[in-house]
RNA sequence: GGAGAGGUGGGUGAGUUCGGUUUAAACCACAUUCCUGCUAAGAAUGCGGCCUGCGAAAGUGGGCCCGAGGGUUCAAAUCCCUCCCUCUCCGCCA
């Protein structure tokens, strides 16, 4: 949610910083109006409210001294006030409920670096890595054997195995197996012994409440996305950003523990309703994955130390994987509605002959605490609302995709890069034998 | 799932019988100051959050918050309803 006190003091800023997300200047006017009838109602009920418990402590007084007919008299006066106070606050309620829904449909304020774009079209790619990159090149050269699409090779080998995963539990429920579901395991385990020092490990629960989930704007906006357990007022989360946001909801932290850092791995569900009966094939798109989140709660100050830092991570992991990967800078038009700044990484998959996003950092100012309710204490004594960031490192179905890939050998095995051998043990290559 | 007991400010903990000088006591912790004087004791004051009015600001007025949400009432921490959580016992169970 946006900052209901900074549209009231430079609305034309904030005006002019929405326009670039395509928001309307009416739409800010009406919230602006909104604003006004409610705080004026507001008063109005407050000071009826106010003269109701004054008369009714002398109700209480009159009555302990006798007064019968006094006491009643004023309890009349007071039920009149009341029931008026009833009416203005229905009133007020109706207005309050209208401000509060126009708001939440407000997107945050991009920050002011943020490429200018309508779509992903326009997001401005900052960065290209691959082993052994060559600045005169713009692309690394790919064998014939790496050209294979991984749902192939894994059917070859027999370590993924679609059909089983759709029997199970239909279409896009991917199953792994053998030595596949091993690299699965191992990418995960690399991944949390890497971020541990510095983020503290969390296994939350995968299912989370509409509460939960409200906070981080995930509904109402895509309920759409979400699986829900309806008889038990559960919604599967579709990323561990979900329930790790909610960790101190409510709650006034110190600023002596910021950065409050913390990773989780966790299964990411999502229905993909939108784009149903795209990338249907392998694992380019699926209702299920796991992924590795980095999150944390800081000050203003530290956003940007740790926006860069969940960055690094992430691509220092692709870096150590050996997978090819781009950076992409998303425009205003790309920009998830929380988010005042994005990065994408992409993966090349060789096999498939695109790019596949495996992370995306954000950086969303107080955007969600605001929503979540998520405060620290000053040095001065005073509250203040914290930043949110939080980044995959890293979506591990598609990471998975693209390595089996790219470490494609000439004789159809593959070789796993040696980062992966502590978790591997004997099984770096894999074979139709080894799986 | 069944029975019972609970949920009060940063912590401990009164108040709930029987609604009204509690507009939440007291203690601890914390902060500032004073006294004393040396790693102690004492005293005074302060001691939360959110929303909002007035004010340039310092400040000052009002409303809301006793697990959550409803209800009754002139008036609710207190009475009623629904839900959540914690603890004890029973049942079931990896």
């Amino acid at each position: 949610m946006i900052d209901l006190a900074q549209l009231r003091r430079e609305p034309d800023f904030v005006k002019a910083a929405l326009a670039r997300r395509g928001v309307s200047g009416s739409s800010m006017d009406e919230i602006i109006s909104l604003d006004v009838d409610h705080r004026r109602l507001l008063q109005e009920a407050e000071s009826l409210r106010a003269e109701v418990k004054e008369i009714s402590r002398h109700v209480g007084e009159a009555r302990k001294n006798k007064e019968v007919e006094q006491a009643n008299e004023l309890a009349a006066k007071s039920r009149e006030l009341g029931d008026l106070e009833r009416a203005m606050s229905e009133e007020l309620e109706v207005v309050a409920n209208e401000l509060r829904e126009k708001l939440l449909q407000i997107p945050n304020i991009p920050a002011p670096d943020v490429p200018e774009g309508r779509d992903e079209n326009d997001n401005v790619e900052t960065r290209r890595w691959w082993v052994g990159m060559d600045r005169d090149k713009p692309f690394p050269v790919f064998e014939d054997f790496q050209r294979v699409p991984h749902w192939q090779i894994g059917t070859e080998l027999g370590i993924l195995d679609l059909e089983s995963g759709a029997k199970l539990a239909g279409s896009m429920f991917p199953l792994f197996r053998g030595a596949g579901a091993r690299l699965l395991r191992s990418l995960g385990a690399f991944a949390l012994n890497a971020h541990m020092a510095d983020y503290e490990e969390i296994r939350p629960p995968s299912f989370a409440l509409t509460e939960t989930m409200m906070s981080t704007g995930h509904l109402p906006k895509s309920v759409d996305d979400m699986y829900a357990i309806e008889r038990d007022d559960l919604w599967a989360i579709p990323t561990a950003e979900v329930p790790l946001t909610s960790m101190n909801r409510g709650e006034i932290l110190d600023e002596k523990q910021l950065p409050l850092r913390m990773t989780a791995q966790t299964a990411c569900f999502r229905r993909e309703a939108g784009a149903a009966g795209r990338d249907t094939r392998g694992l380019l798109r699926v209702h299920e994955f796991d992924k590795v989140e980095l999150f944390a709660y800081c000050t203003p100050d530290q956003a940007d130390d740790a926006h860069a830092d969940i960055l690094a991570r992430a691509e220092s992991l692709l870096q150590a994987l050996g997978l090819t990967y781009r950076a992409l800078d998303l425009c205003t038009g790309d920009l998830g509605t929380s988010s005042a700044r994005t990065v994408d990484l992409e993966v090349f998959s060789p096999g498939v002959d695109r790019w596949l996003e495996v992370s995306s950092v954000s950086w969303f100012r107080d955007y969600q605490a605001r929503r979540a309710n998520v405060r620290y204490r000053t040095a001065e004594g005073t509250t203040a609302l914290v930043h949110t960031v939080n980044g995959s490192a890293l979506a591990w179905a598609r990471i998975w995709a693209a390595l089996v890939e790219t470490c494609r050998q000439v004789d159809g095995s593959v070789r796993l890069p040696d980062v992966l051998a502590p978790y591997m043990g004997d099984q770096l290559v894999i074979t139709k034998k080894t799986s």
